[in-house]
Parts: structure tokens; C-alpha cells; sequence
RNA sequence: GCCCCUAUAGCUCAGCUGGUAGAGCAUCUGAUUUGUAAUCAGAGGGUCGGGAGUUCGAGUCUCUCUGGGGGCACCA
């Protein structure tokens, strides 16, 4: 940093001059504190300080150097400079609020006309305008009742109902733009100038409810992206390129592994090769888990209502569920059904056969559950929102001395299933008790603390996201992170109490007396169809070797080499690898380009040449390099690769 | 569910201000026997998402339903 000057309440100000180290700055914070002072200029960046000072300003002291300072400022400046562009250009628009957001802003308006794309590019104009006018900013603080008639003067009921609630004794602080004004804590930039006017974008315009409540007023949303110079910009437009490229969406269609179609809205076609590349998945998840001591098992998809209203969704969730109706021969009325929209209900019909015994517990039941819901219509979204999946679901039922133990098990196991599935890291977050909940106090300390307990048992760091949890136990979430950086909620753990008692699950103890047990809720992929959906993307649909569909595909060069070629391909056949010939009559460059975009990933390639040595020129995607090797040894090499992490 | 955008051949898309549809790839047929990301030629293929309306005439304009996309809300 080279530059920071802190201003008092009594108008004088400490000046650093360049080469200001962080222990100048520390002192002078802590100066500051006693004084109070009110800003600080920072590399010509002003910031208003609040007392105790606010993040954005103690960031903005220590780390000048460091770009999300700057972006803070250039973004929220921006949502400012955005709303004045837009009430310049129609003045009737009514602003509401503009927070800054990861990568840009958005601000919120009130316009009975949409905003069209040619509005977008008009808004862009208008604010390169206001920021080539280096409009300087300033701050006023106004009286609370001043700010409120002020806006009413001005039609904007949106900023009325912000001021009002704001509570009665705080002062509003009130930023000018040039002769445009805002509502705001600030901080911002000296003058409009010091934004860069090259290197935002207005991306897109959406509908977003009033204060986030879907009962109030529709507004139009404007996003916008904004860095500190062009290049950086560009370098996240491409970003966006690369992150469409490797949209499941597209991969899906481009390696034909599923379909969706509008008769079964939400719900998954799925090809030979996806359909592979599921079951592949479920194999080794069946294996993980058996080898972790669950007990598999399979329960019905149509279940009657009766049931739903025991386990308490009838009520709840009944807005969620397929219904089936069914006429029965002789009835007066149609049997209510529905679709099961989760498995833990049919769980603990399972468990309730048959008298349980403590010596039972724990009991560890897994099913690969498929199930419906009736997802609203706008939330559905490829494989990772659907109407129809299949979770990995298993319900432990346990005693409260064995939470611990089983939690810590079950984080153990996921970790080890994320990291063979290619993700080396993951967040947990533990949700605690809220509000409206069941059960005593001290029955949630006991079991929070179990869960605490078997998270740093196991030495995974982890947030807790207090007042989160469900209303009958707290609750893990496992949020995993992938290859760019993008994160994925899957793996979950719940404590329930509740539904056991509900449907009456009992154990004997060693006391001879019933007891209830707790049931686990865990999932460690979630779905699989939202896993795979992941999984393509994390890999831009270049799958390893072991989860790829089509494995090998064996490509003739010349017709003499077929009968090789076939035999090649039953020698990988026998060995375990997914192996396919490709005899036709093209030209080696088609058949590797064809197979490189459907995302196989080894080539093998035969001419004659192979044919008189018995070996094949091999090529991996992604490698544009060719090895020509000896079919044992490429055979011995496939092979081994083709088993699953957990078996090799 | 709500707002905006959108729907043309299996896929990706063109079709200007209304005058009953085109391309590339894919498919099929033939030729070509080819050395690591598209060989050449020919052919077939669309009631322009469904329905209604305006008009002499609708892929094109209007309404509506359905699907898809971007968000918001939802995700006990």
C-alpha cells in the first residue's frame, strides 16, 4: 500500500505515506479506535468507518493489496452507477435494493415494461457515461423521519419501506453519485471515475420477489459482472465458456448417455452408456456400503396413503407426492396411493418386523430408493433436479450412546467414497437446533455434541450453521468441491427421534423394557442421477477409465486387420474391459475423431503393422501422442485400470 | 408456482419488413482400403412444439397450452 489517511471526528487526519507496513496501519487502527475516526482513504479508495468498524473497512486497512477490497468497491459502485443509469433512462423505474454478489452485482427494479437485451446494452452506455464524467461521490447523513419523507415525496415505496425498517435511534447514511442519490452504508470510491469502465458487463435479467417473498411484488433483477481490468473480465467470460462446455446437459446428448422429454417431465431416459456408467456407480457404492456392515434391502414405489399420514408427510408433504388412484373391484371409493417421495417410512416397516433387541442395534439399512416428487415446474434442472431418482439412502437404527460412533464411521466412508469418485475435498456443516423444535434441550446437547464429537474424531474441520437443523434433530451437510471450483451439496446426516416414534419402532434393552431407537437419515452421493450429472461436469464428461462407459474402442485401419481387431477385442472382453470394435470403412482420423468427442478413453488403433507384431497403437483422450505397445501389455495395463478404486 | 427469453430435419442452426422451408453434420446407397480429431458423390428425411385467432395468405403477427433456458420462490 502506499497511501492511507484516517479522518477524525474533529477534522484532523493521519497521513501514511508510501511504503506504509501492516504494523503502521495496525497502530493507526488502534489509534483510531479511540478516537473514532469516521473514514479512511486507502490508495484513493474512501471508506466510511462504523463503529465497531465494519468488515468491508478493516479488510480494506489490512489487505489494500488485495484484489477483493478493490472488487468490493468497484461492484458496489457499479449496482449505484447501474440504478442511476436506469432511472436516467426511464425515470419512472423505481429502485429497490443492489447488493454486491460473487463476481458483480445485481440491483432490483420496479418497470411495468421488461428490460429487453437492447436495454441492457443502452444501460451499459449510460454508465460508462456517468463514470467518464468522474462524478464525484459523497456522503450525507440525514435524520431517519427526513429520509422517510423524502422518499415518500418521491414515489419510491421500496426505499420508504427499507428506511422504516431501519430502528428509530440509527442515523441514515445517504451516498450521492453525481446528482443521483441512494439509500446506502457505503463505502464507496471518491468519485465515479476510479471504476473501470472496461471491464464489466450486464449479464442478464431475471424476476426476484420483493424482499425474497414470493406472496410480495415481482421485480426485475438486472445482473452484472465487474473486475479490475479487462483482461480479468475476459478471463471469466471464458470461464463461463468452459463451464457451458461442460454442461451435463450438452455431454449427455453429445455422449449419449440419457434423455429427458416432455411426457415424463424430471424424469430420466437413460441410454446404454449412461445407464452403464450408472450401474458401474451403484456397484461400487453397493460394495462400499456392504462393506461397511449395511444390510441392503428393497421397498415398495406405491404406497398407501394410510401410511403417509402415520409418518406425518401426508400433511406435510402431500403437495410434493404423485398420487395414484386406484379403482379396486368392489370398492365404493378409489384407494388413495402415492408414489414414495422418500424411503424412510418403508425403512421402518422393515425394521418393525419381527421383535428387535438392543444385541440388533446397530442396524445399518440401505436401499437404493427410488423415488417422486413433484417438483415445482421452474426448479427442475437436467440430471441435478428431477422429478424421479434414486437416492443412496440407508437409515441406521441405533441407540443415543451409538450416534457418535456411526457418524464418525459414516464421515469415514465418505471421504473414502469422494476421494475414489475424484473429489479430494468437502465441507461440513453442522446444523443445530432451531427454534420450533421437539424434544428437551437436553436431549439435543447430548446429541450435538455426538455429532461434534464424531466430526473432530475423525479431524475434518467443519461450520455450524446454528438454528438450521430440522425441527426433530440436527443434521451434517457434506458439500463437496469441484474442478472448478464450484460446490455441491450430496452427502447428508440427520438425527431423527421423531419418525421412530411416529410409526412405533421399538427395541428391547438390556433392562427387558422397550425402548426407541434413533434412526440415522444418511446419504453420501445424494441421487444418483444428480451424482453423475456432477460427475460429468467435474470431469467435462472424460470420466475415469474404471467409470467410462465405453472403455476401449478398437479401430481397424485398413479391412485386412478385422479379424485382429476381433480379437483384441474379445481378448479385453475376457479380461473385464469395455472393449468395442470399430470395423467400418472410414478413415482412421474420422474414427478418432468421432470417439475423442464421444469421450472414450483409449483408442486402440490397428493396421497391419499391428496385425504382423500382435500389438496396438494406443492413444488416451486428451493425448494427442500414439504408442504403439504389445497387446499383453496393453491388455495386463486395461485390465487393471478397468477395476473400480475399491477393488484394484 | 412467478418473471423474462425460447421451440424450424436425429443434432447444430439459417429463414430480412407475412407470399405454403434451407445448410452443415448425422442416416441410407455407391465409390474409396485409408496410419491417429471430419474422403468423395448421390439419396431419403420437416403437417416449422400442440391448439385457437388475425389475414386473400402465417415458420414469420396475437392469444393459449406444453416443453426447454436464465433467475426468483420452493427443496418438511
Amino acid at each position: 500500500m502506499d497511501q492511507i489517511s484516517l479522518t477524525f471526528p474533529d477534522g484532523n487526519a493521519r497521513e501514511f505515506s508510501a511504503g506504509v507496513t501492516p504494523a503502521d496501519v495496525a497502530a493507526a487502527i488502534s489509534t483510531s479506535l479511540a478516537k473514532k475516526a469516521v473514514s479512511a482513504t486507502v490508495d484513493g479508495a474512501h471508506f466510511d468507518l462504523q463503529w465497531p468498524i465494519n468488515a468491508n473497512a478493516s479488510i480494506a486497512i489490512n489487505t489494500m493489496q488485495d484484489d477483493a477490497v478493490a472488487l468490493e468497491l468497484i461492484r458496489h459502485d457499479l449496482a449505484h452507477i447501474m440504478a442511476r443509469a436506469v432511472q436516467e433512462l426511464w425515470p419512472e423505474v423505481k429502485v429497490t435494493i443492489g447488493p454486491v454478489i460473487k463476481d458483480g452485482w445485481y440491483y432490483d427494479f420496479d418497470r411495468t415494461e421488461p428490460f429487453t437485451p437492447e436495454d441492457l446494452g443502452a444501460i451499459e452506455a449510460k454508465m460508462k457515461q456517468i463514470i467518464n464524467a468522474r462524478d464525484p461521490v459523497k456522503t450525507e447523513v440525514w435524520e431517519r423521519d427526513d429520509a422517510i419523507a423524502f422518499y415518500k415525496a418521491k414515489g419510491e415505496q421500496y426505499k420508504v419501506e427499507l428506511v422504516e425498517a431501519i430502528s428509530t435511534d440509527q442515523k441514515i447514511r445517504m451516498y450521492w453519485h453525481g446528482h443521483w442519490q441512494d439509500l446506502c452504508r457505503g463505502p464507496h470510491f471518491q468519485h465515479t471515475g476510479q471504476v473501470p469502465a472496461d471491464s464489466f458487463k450486464l449479464m442478464s435479467v431475471a424476476g426476484a420477489y420483493w424482499r425474497g417473498d414470493s406472496t410480495k411484488q415481482q421485480l426485475q433483477r438486472i445482473y452484472g459482472v465487474a473486475f479490475r481490468n479487462r483482461e480479468d473480465l475476459k478471463a471469466h467470460l471464458t470461464l463461463l465458456e468452459e463451464a457451458a462446455k461442460r454442461d451435463h446437459r450438452r455431454l449427455g446428448k453429445d455422449m449419449d448417455l440419457f434423455h429427458l422429454q416432455e411426457e415424463a417431465p424430471g424424469m430420466v431416459f437413460w441410454h446404454p452408456d449412461g445407464w452403464m456408467i450408472y450401474r458401474t456407480l451403484e456397484d461400487y457404492m453397493r460394495r462400499r456400503q456392504s462393506g461397511a456392515g449395511y444390510k441392503e434391502i428393497r421397498t415398495p414405489q406405491v404406497v398407501d396413503r394410510v401410511l403417509w399420514e402415520k409418518s406425518g408427510h401426508w400433511e406435510a408433504y402431500r403437495e410434493n407426492m404423485f398420487i395414484v388412484e386406484v379403482d379396486e373391484e368392489g370398492a365404493k371409493e378409489k384407494r388413495i396411493n402415492a408414489l414414495k417421495p422418500m424411503n424412510c417410512p418403508c425403512h421402518v416397516q422393515v425394521y418393525n418386523q419381527g421383535l428387535k433387541s438392543y444385541r440388533d442395534l446397530p442396524l445399518r439399512l440401505a436401499e437404493f430408493g427410488s423415488c417422486h416428487r413433484y417438483e415445482s415446474s421452474g426448479s427442475m434442472h437436467g440430471l441435478m433436479r428431477v422429478r424421479g431418482f434414486t437416492q443412496d439412502d440407508a437409515h441406521i437404527f441405533c441407540t443415543e450412546d451409538q450416534i457418535e460412533s456411526e457418524c464418525a464411521d459414516f464421515i469415514t466412508l465418505l471421504a473414502s467414497v469422494y476421494q475414489d469418485l475424484g473429489f479430494d475435498s468437502f465441507e461440513i456443516k453442522l446444523s443445530t437446533r432451531p427454534d420450533i423444535r421437539i424434544g428437551s434441550d437436553e436431549t439435543w446437547d447430548k446429541v450435538e455434541t455426538a455429532l461434534e464429537n464424531a466430526i473432530n474424531k475423525t479431524g475434518h474441520a467443519y461450520e455450524i450453521d446454528p438454528g438450521e437443523g430440522a425441527f426433530y434433530g440436527p443434521k451434517l451437510d457434506f458439500k463437496l468441491t469441484d474442478a472448478i471450483g464450484r460446490k455441491w451439496q450430496c452427502g447428508t446426516f440427520q438425527v431423527d427421534a421423531q419418525l421412530p416414534d411416529r410409526l412405533d419402532a421399538n427395541y428391547v434393552g438390556e433392562d427387558g423394557a422397550k425402548h426407541r431407537p434413533y434412526m440415522l437419515h444418511r446419504a453420501i452421493l445424494g441421487s444418483f442421477e444428480r451424482f453423475i450429472g456432477i460427475m460429468i461436469e467435474n470431469y467435462a464428461g472424460k470420466l475415469p477409465f474404471w467409470l467410462a462407459a465405453r472403455q476401449v474402442v478398437v479401430a481397424a485401419i485398413v479391412s485386412d486387420a478385422d479379424a485382429y481387431v476381433h480379437e483384441v477385442v474379445a481378448a479385453l472382453k475376457a479380461h473385464g474391459v469395455r472393449a468395442e470394435a470399430d470395423t467400418r470403412n472410414e478413415k482412421i482420423n474420422y474414427k478418432v475423431r468421432e470417439h475423442s468427442v464421444g469421450k472414450v478413453p483409449v483408442i486402440l488403433a490397428i493396421g497391419m503393422k499391428e496385425v504382423e507384431e500382435r500389438s496396438v497403437s494406443i492413444r488416451r483422450l486428451g493425448d494427442q501422442r500414439t504408442e504403439t505397445l504389445s497387446l499383453d501389455a496393453v491388455i495386463a495395463d486395461l485390465s487393471a485400470a478397468s477395476r473400480a478404486p475399491d477393488l484394484s
